[in-house]
DNA sequence: GGTGAATGGTAATACGTTTTACCAGCGATT
DNA sequence: AATCGCTGGTAAAACGTATTACCATTCACC
């Protein structure tokens, strides 16, 4: 309710002094006395800045917009962490919007960006957001960082170690004796899903296996995705005794649709998932992951908006390195 | 880029026209070819209206805070998507802050509110939140909104049917014959805690069951929480052979516990969970619950903070009601 | 004792809106 | 012909901050 005025005059002094005091200039000069009276005013009225006129003046608004897929995906929260933590690290807030809320939502951060009122943008859901978000981040001049996949828009790309990821992941399975292994894979389009893609067929390489396109099949992050796909995917390749799934949701559907059909995992088929979640121990079949350092990601990606890290148009995030972590959903075939 | 008076220049108006074709303010007369052309000014430019300058004027931000327990947890992700629905319906935007982040998302918190600029609070995780950030809301007559557990401090008070679920819960497990019950709830000076345990006293009085000091642990809304009060419940009440646990994560918890500790569920102890989850199909015991209008606690309290649902100082999502979801978390013993 | 610099402070402006108060024109009514 | 009422519009102030450009005093130094 107070404003520098009322301070000023509080305080007996001029509002560029009470303004220079509370940002601690230190190129200007200020007595001891009259800061003293100028805090002890701050104190009395219980003073704080307003920041609708702090944003006006400096163009700075202290907030940072995040587009997610899904906040109750897990996965995503944790990236969302990562950034919450951060941002306030930077003296930042965290502006949540979920594009799984429809239209509106992406319509209401345009509106936002169009009007200045982020420092900086997130994108994880790169795959549905509407190009005129993007383009008034762009006309803006305003940091923009895409998760995992970019579009063809201005802005940097942080990655995941996607590619080593699968392979950990895929070489696991054939390590334990797999030969005919499948992919509930993530959308085609998604720059991640390629990287990691080329990772489980590196794996399968190496080992001297092929890698048949009809072991692969493309699903959304969501539980339900995961069911339908590990039905497409033994379906089609029916020959199958493991797979790996590129989202450790979708692998908690397909485990659903395997315990429905009356497939046993692992004894029939076996599953490594990419993204570690806390349950994982607690599932009909404890799963196992390759944990991914998705809290760092939100993390890192705070960093960038706000400019204390500086960096290539690119970056992966890879501490702490991808890590395998064996529960029991894969059986031993050798 | 564009401002109003960029607009008015380029249509050949005054800003103060601009000002209104934008905001459509009915009273006021604008002819229909000034209108037009300011209206193709605006699109020529591709002018959005600047936020701080109107959160100034205005007085108002279009920022409703959340403050959350923890975001990861899928309980309260669900809270949070029913606000975040809420919001964009109402031309809002969500500042989300998770009080698990730390003492600085608080410190944040407090600073913003301070500010001027949140619209709106709405706490669920009012255990841990620090009076100063409340006092600034009260002291800026902020419409304040707790969730499940109110304060001493003016504010509305959201609360769901706890008592009708914890019932539900302890009902059921009577039902198939259960009659030493305990319950792994949550934190002992939560309104909702105290409300659900008289919920399940209620149903053991129905059932002329006594309801023993020791069937009672209190615990966190956490996994590892969980684990813990579980292993604690069975040391003070050996004889149990059933529990209602307040939160379905603690469940997920307690039913690891009992994982390792080699109890089986529903074999040797049954479990009963408030509130549902997509995956409890899954679990190593598909755990059965009684789920809660948690999305639409979220969207209430949004459109309670936005002046569209009016009403008493306290209220309870009733709807959808408490339904109970049984899967195979409870053996029958009659 | 006059000059130059250092110290400590002020006045005014700009940021981009919204809104209040006001005014010019003009047809219609008495 | 003077007045009223309506239409369509303008000018200016205010919201609260940060900052630039100044100004007054003192102090040291030759």
């Amino acid at each position: 309710m107070a404003t520098l005025s009322d301070i000023a005059r509080a305080a007996g002094v001029s509002s560029a002094v009470v303004s220079r005091v509370i940002n601690k200039d230190p190129s200007l000069r200020i007595s001891k006395a009259t800061r003293e009276k100028v805090v002890q005013a701050i104190e009395d009225l219980d003073y704080s800045p307003n920041i609708a006129a702090q944003s006006l003046r400096l163009s700075k608004s202290g907030l940072i917009g995040i587009l997610l897929h899904d906040v109750t995906n897990p996965v995503y929260a944790e990236i969302m962490r990562g950034a919450q933590g951060s941002a306030v690290r930077h003296g930042k807030a965290l502006l949540v919007f979920d594009s799984a809320m429809g239209e509106q939502s992406a319509s209401r951060l345009a509106a936002m960006m169009g009007g200045g009122a982020l420092d900086g943008l997130i994108i994880q859901a790169a795959g549905e957001v509407s190009e005129s978000v993007l383009a008034k981040a762009a006309g803006r001049k305003i940091p923009t960082i895409f998760l995992q996949t970019g579009l063809d828009i201005e802005g940097h790309l942080i990655s995941l170690p996607d590619e080593e990821a699968a392979t950990i992941a895929a070489a696991h399975l054939i390590d334990w004796g797999h030969r005919r292994i499948g992919c509930l894979a993530t959308a085609a389009s998604m720059r991640f899903t390629k990287m990691r893609l080329a990772g489980w067929r590196k794996a399968l390489a190496g080992a001297g296996l092929e890698a048949p396109e009809n072991a692969v099949v493309y699903a959304g992050p969501e539980m339900a995705a995961g069911e339908l796909g590990c039905a497409k995917l033994i379906a089609r390749y029916p020959e199958i005794t493991a797979m790996v799934c590129f989202n450790v949701l979708s692998a908690i559907g397909a485990l659903k649709h395997l315990n429905e059909i009356g497939r046993r995992v692992p004894e029939d088929i076996s599953i490594v998932a990419i993204h570690d979640i806390p349950f994982a121990d607690v599932l009909s079949t404890p799963i196992t992951t390759v944990s991914m350092p998705l809290y760092q990601m939100g993390w890192s990606a705070v960093d960038i908006v706000c400019g204390s890290l500086v960096s290539a148009s690119e970056s992966v995030v890879t501490a702490p390195s991808p890590r395998l972590i064996s529960r029991h959903s894969v059986s031993r075939l050798s």
